[in-house]
DNA sequence: ACCTGAACACCGTTCAAGT
DNA sequence: ACCTGAACACCGTTCAAGT
């Protein structure tokens, strides 16, 4: 019997299977993310999962929307277009951050899932606020939300173990590789070996990345109209 | 008796295994390239492989170098810094473009393959004559090849089928998902919608998303000195 | 040095069956 | 409606062996 569910309760539902397949992701990677190792996990047979997935991708579609779904799209304000598009770009940012490994699922789902539809409608609002033509503002504002899902998707320290000693292995071994070349021969990528490797501040990483996506925008729009 | 070969020839090598390995992620997608599958391309067991790569991620490596090596870094020249950089970036799109469904791989290997070191250390050189910061170089050449990187992969009709029939029931699947949604709820999108599945044309999607990238770097460097 | 062959531990997925 | 069990076709990879 189980403890917090009455017998007319269903045991598996796609939600919970999906919070649980994004915690496999986040902790081992997408490679480690299996049916089987699901369905171990919820001590149920791998079959099992497909009455609530039709296949696996269908599993890796339900766990990009599900990161999505963490999106907290900031309320409207009388700020100018540029100001809120920053923020609610921050907001995609702050809801991926958590899931450098998983975050490249949300790539194929912005323009499916309800809240990846969400953030598009509400971008290219602002962008024609701002100025931009509707086609123009889809293009624009689908690299942009691209861009920072691979920021996140490249995050150094992403693709490492989170085992704390494979881990300290594996920004070793990077940083040896970097350091080996010649400094005669690539003088700046050895220079900026450790900010290449490991940012400084990964808030100061993120906040760069933001900046450089929105300058981008405004500078493409000044020139526009010129 | 193998035609063009002597006998002391070696049958395989790493640089003609990757090339054909990259022919068939190209034709039929990543899931599609497989060491059986590049063994029995070359009729030989799938052990023969490991004599020349160490394992899968080894040959997906050689095939992300493959790609990079076709950069055609172009000659310096006299002009501004932001001139030439938008020169780099464009060579960098030219050599990925025609591998959307493999480009992905180039992600991880900037920083180790020789053609991504002449990259990023061109790129940074070009940066720090702009007036960056070493570090800063470092940070915003990184997202801005990588956000170019993902452009390629996330061309649309990149994940598409390349059976002709098949893409374009693909394609029109992703029309008729946009096409039910709500315009009352997301006019813009709706109306973007022919757009954001198939940009009208593939050279201005690429020019614009490259102009949004430089324009970002421009940006970011006037805001630094303010 | 380069390739083969058999085997192992894993996948996703089918089909038919249980309750 | 929801889950099980056995089976199939495929993976990457090991080990020992051939030439």
């Amino acid at each position: 019997m189980p403890p917090t569910s009455s017998p007319t309760t269903k045991r598996l539902d796609p939600h919970t299977l999906a919070t649980s397949a994004l915690e496999i992701a986040d902790a081992e990677g997408l490679d480690a993310l299996t049916i089987r190792r699901l369905a171990q996990l919820h001590d149920v047979t791998p079959m099992a999962l497909y009455r609530h997935f039709s296949d696996k991708d269908d599993l890796l579609a339900a766990v990009g929307d599900r990161i999505l779904a963490d999106i907290a799209l900031p309320e409207p304000t009388g700020e100018p277009w540029d100001i809120q598009l920053q923020a609610v770009l921050t907001a995609l940012v702050k809801a991926l951050r958590p899931h450098p490994k998983a975050a490249g699922l949300t790539l194929y789902r912005i323009l499916v899932s309800p809240d990846g539809l969400a953030l598009a409608e509400r971008t290219m609002e602002l962008l024609v606020e701002g100025g931009f033509s509707t086609d123009n503002a889809a293009e624009v504002g689908r690299q942009s939300v691209c861009s920072l899902i691979t920021l996140v998707t490249a995050e150094p320290g992403a693709t490492e173990d989170t085992d704390p000693v494979a881990r300290e292995d594996g920004l070793r071994a990077k940083r040896a590789s970097l350091a080996a070349l010649s400094p005669h021969r690539y003088p700046l990528i050895t220079a900026a070996a450790d900010t290449l490797i490991c940012p400084a501040s990964h808030d100061q990483y993120y906040g760069l990345g933001i900046d450089l996506v929105v300058a981008g925008i405004r500078g493409v729009r000044a020139g526009l109209q010129a």
